[in-house]
DNA sequence: CCATGAAGCCAAAGCGCTTTGGAAGACTCT
DNA sequence: AGAGTCTTCCAAAGCGCTTTGGCTTCATGG
């Protein structure tokens, strides 16, 4: 059932039934109605790719999956997906995900653009002046940046969460516990959340006249092993920290095994604070010794990409609205004074 | 720059040139040349709107993303991702990802066909009898199904790992080491793959006459929590077992913690053998103590996945072809004889 | 009573590609 | 030389929708 069989059955031109279909105003109420009608009653559905053609709309949002063989996915992808598939099926969107070269995504987003495959798209794990932003940001296409990359002379539409503040009240919290020589076990420091947790655990150390040690800032991708290697790095030294901020729950399962493996115990010798994205999978509060965290719904965010972004496909926003969402600390059994 | 333009800018017909960059036979291979040349120098990329319209194929491949509030898409998923796009991006075709109600996939697996909005659909995490490849079969679009279902009176084609022979093999081991009371820490069962691999469990017992107790299998979502409840409940009761096989490193997180909570110690106590997805991010060599796995890399079945459904879309594969990868037993530490 | 404008509808021209049904010319064969 | 056969190309008809630019009809106001 197309446009054609469908006005033809109405005896109305294919104008007509298009246009009372999509809302337009010069049709007669009394006609819409018999036209939704119809096209409810005979199932008729639009075909999206003749839509596509004439408009230029394809009703699909989109995004750079960079691969190869030695890249891997995040695993809080697929939670962020959740958020955003949850939002996304109750408005008619679908996800399409262009794989790239992780070295050269540039040419996807310009093949995707100029194909109009996608209405808009969204950005993941920014980095300092990201190229993405650059690129996407000339090319017209709406967008939103799920993180904060720096140092433009533009705006852009962002969602963050406040990572700075987030490390600042955890170092600041085991600051006046009396902890002085805290340790960041962190995730790539070229990434812009990794920047800024570096930044606000700084300024709360500074705050009290202390400072974070060169070899107390780990930066590496956050695995369990490299958690573990980390914190057995800090742990074995002379000047081994008391206290440790950890930015993600995959790496706190390496720091608790490093922990662990040297006869040391958390909180009593290593007061521990993680980041915690909400999976439901890995809960802090079910560690050995309860977790300590700052705790930001990753799969939230990914409902309020896409919604945003649906609101910039129909032009409902617009500009360079950043929007910063605070983070939860939560104090659970793994943080405690610092050892005499 | 469109087909019109070129094809005036070559002083040829649309037709001449739409054939020459598609292979044609009917073109002279001068012609193709200079054509071929052309297209590049000026970087013509066919608009694929138009082109899905005239044809009815969309260079994508598509999947179904249940999807809802209390619906967590299971963290393999980013892995099989992985290899999926590794392959969709040097054969240069797109994954679209539609979200749906986890009630009612249905609906969303007529629209993407009927739309023709993709030219293969796979589908993950079968049932036994699964509605969703006995709709997809009857709506004849390419698809191949990652895992089995069971119980049609049809076949289908799909790429499974061999899960009954892994747990098979994995409790056969137990049980030569003595062990006689075996636990199964499985998936939730209404999946064919814990189906499989219980079935695996109770062939390697029975073949030495010994059984897989009621309150020794246990099926839950695979989480780090779950794993903890339900080693926590097997190990307190009094016939406790003295081996246990996990269907999940994530779950495995949970057993392992639990056998320490109760002051057991692994392999001393308990042996345990979980399934290894090979995650980047989580590696069982690095449990405290190294863990036994059954494994298979999710991420190259994603590959092959991908690779199939290219060759059935380009008609390359055809027929109902199952194909059932073997797995590998990784023996560490995490085992031993059964204590006295 | 005619000009004006709004309301409601339509025919047709795109959107940019593929594909059908020739047609012209070159070549082979008898 | 004429008939048949390739080879190589083209014009035009889709694919199914949206949108432009009218064209009627009818009510309104001077």
């Amino acid at each position: 059932m197309n446009l054609k069989q469908l006005a033809h059955m109405l005896a109305l031109s294919q104008t007509t039934v298009s246009r009372a279909l999509n809302g337009y105003p010069e049709v007669n109420e009394e006609t819409r109605r018999r036209v939704m009608d119809a096209a409810k009653r005979h199932g008729y559905r639009p075909n999206p790719s003749a839509r596509r053609l004439a408009t230029g709309k394809s009703g699909m949002i989109g995004y750079v999956l960079p691969t190869g063989n030695a890249v891997d996915i995040d695993p809080h992808f697929v939670e962020f997906l959740s958020g955003l598939g949850d939002y996304a099926r109750s408005h008619d969107l679908d996800l399409v995900l262009s794989p790239a070269d992780a070295d050269d995504q540039e040419t996807t987003y310009r093949r995707i653009v100029a194909n109009r495959q996608v209405d808009a798209v969204y950005i993941s794990s920014p980095r300092p002046a990201d190229s993405r932003v650059a690129l996407v940001s000339t090319l017209g296409i709406p967008f939103i940046v799920h993180g904060r990359s720096e140092g433009f002379d533009f705006e852009y539409p962002y969602l963050d969460i406040d990572n700075e503040g987030a490390f600042h009240e955890a170092a600041r919290l085991l600051v006046q516990l009396g902890h002085r020589r805290l340790a960041l076990i962190n995730g790539d420091d070229r990434e812009t959340f990794a920047i800024h947790r570096e930044r606000g655990v700084r300024r709360a150390l500074a705050a009290s006249g202390l400072t974070l040690g060169e070899r107390h800032v780990c930066s590496l991708v956050m695995t369990e092993e490299n958690g573990y290697r980390a914190a057995r790095r800090l742990l074995e030294a002379s000047d081994a920290p008391t206290a440790i901020a950890c930015s993600s729950l995959i790496m706190a399962l390496g720091v608790v095994r490093a922990v662990r493996d040297l006869g040391l115990s958390i909180p009593g010798d290593v007061s521990l604070i993680a980041h915690d994205d909400v999976f439901p999978w890995l809960k802090p509060e079910n560690f050995s010794v309860p977790l300590s965290t700052t705790r930001s719904s990753i799969r939230l965010a990914g409902a309020r990409v896409a919604e945003r972004l649906a609101a910039r496909i129909s032009g409902l926003e617009e500009g360079a609205r950043g929007e910063v969402w605070p983070v939860d600390l939560v104090i659970r059994g793994s943080v405690a004074g610092a050892p005499a």
